[in-house]
DNA sequence: TTCTTCATGTAATTAGTTACATGATTGA
DNA sequence: TCAATCATGTAACTAATTACATGAAGAA
């Protein structure tokens, strides 16, 4: 009847973690967000009450320690921890899955107006800027050699790389859109599309067809 | 005390829907995994039972039909939704959030082998061109004259650019996250980490500050 | 001494997912 | 007439969020 806790990737994220090193919550919590937050954010709660569900399930222990008056508590992994991240890394892992707001509100952008669309275009690539300076200290960093974990480096450099790749997309596909609407007349359902990008998508698909039929006898069937 | 159901992105994005035409539940599962899936992903259950919420706040109303002996209900939107959808597209929606647990996997690269990598790394390649593949249909619909909704092709293209440019965008990061990690040895922990990606990175961190730092203004003081 | 930030949580609520169920229609 | 799939949901569960609370340490 006691339902044991399920393992979720959060879960994994945290381990993962103590697996770098011993950590308390409040720390694990400063690593989520330096590091972790920007490809699998959770709120602050849930990363104070993970630990104790390591615990529970034999994945983590947890050691009282104190500084000055204060208790804190210091979470560490067990070897069946490790064993069970060791597996969870060789195991398929999930695709990215992308939650955008404002690119909802401009797949609707008939409810509202042209100004209504630059500005949400404009927020898009505030949010791209905002994102590049709050998290490129870390990057140079490493690169003066002041990283904290620089035996990791290698792999953290292929995370770093996609998340830049990320913002600057964002970035760039703002800045595209923005002209586009810019040349839009102020009512939307006389602007006239610009085909131009469908040729581009469609051109990209037969590539991808094509390569895809090569390899298909090599590949598992799509599942 | 009867807690008045909120309404939140998902309720909008259904009420979009309706605002473009009336639908059953089925066929707003449809467009939403058509259209708004691949950037406001919701279970099947949500969009069934999202409508029932809409038309107990007034914003849209359903009205009984039969297919046959069959009974469905066809959703409608209200002048009321409209008003609150017009509005809704005029506030500042939402950045884009990512959840990617195969990079959780990468960034925790040391648990594993460079096989693991490896394996990760085609498996994001593969998400791209299956998503590439399952959406493709769409633009070369649109792009032969055959698209369902030709008056709103403007806003859907900026919208089909997007999730291009991001499926090319992993497609190609994972390409060459591949390369790299092809020139690692065996043993992860000898692996020498290229620089070249963090030089990069702050170069465009200090165009960002430089270009943020002209405007900052012009712009509302970071909150 | 007072204010602020650091540090550590708990409680209440909910949005969302997974799993289940089933009649109607259509094609072989 | 049988199987498949189309169409329409409900129920149970939970992962996650938001909001609240508060003591300790350090700065002014």
């Amino acid at each position: 009847m006691s339902s044991t806790p399920s393992v979720t990737t959060t879960s994994y994220a945290i381990l993962g973690l103590l697996a770098v090193q011993p950590f308390t919550t409040y720390e694990l919590a400063q690593q989520m967000d330096r590091a972790l937050g920007s490809f699998w954010p959770r709120a602050r709660s849930k990363i104070y009450e993970e630990p104790k569900k390591l615990v529970a399930l034999g994945l983590a222990r947890a050691s009282a320690e104190t500084v000055g008056k204060r208790p804190r508590t210091v979470y560490s992994i067990t070897a069946r921890g490790r064993r069970a991240l060791e597996a969870w890394v060789s195991e398929p892992g999930a695709g990215p899955s992308l939650e955008f707001e404002q690119l909802v509100q401009i797949f609707f952008a008939e409810l509202g107006s042209k100004a209504n669309v630059l500005a949400t275009l404009e927020a898009a690539r505030r949010w791209s800027d905002d994102e590049t300076l709050a998290t490129g200290h870390i990057a140079r960093e490493y690169r003066d050699g002041h990283g904290t974990f620089p035996k990791r480096l290698p792999w953290l450099i292929l995370v770093g790389q996609f998340l830049d790749d990320f913002v600057a997309m964002v970035h760039d596909w703002a800045a595209w859109a923005s002209d586009v609407v810019a040349e839009w007349p102020d009512d939307l359902t006389a602007a006239t599309p610009d085909l131009a990008p469908l040729e581009r998508q469609a051109e990209r698909v037969e590539q991808v067809a094509r390569r895809s039929r090569t390899v298909a006898t090599s590949r598992p069937i799509h599942e």
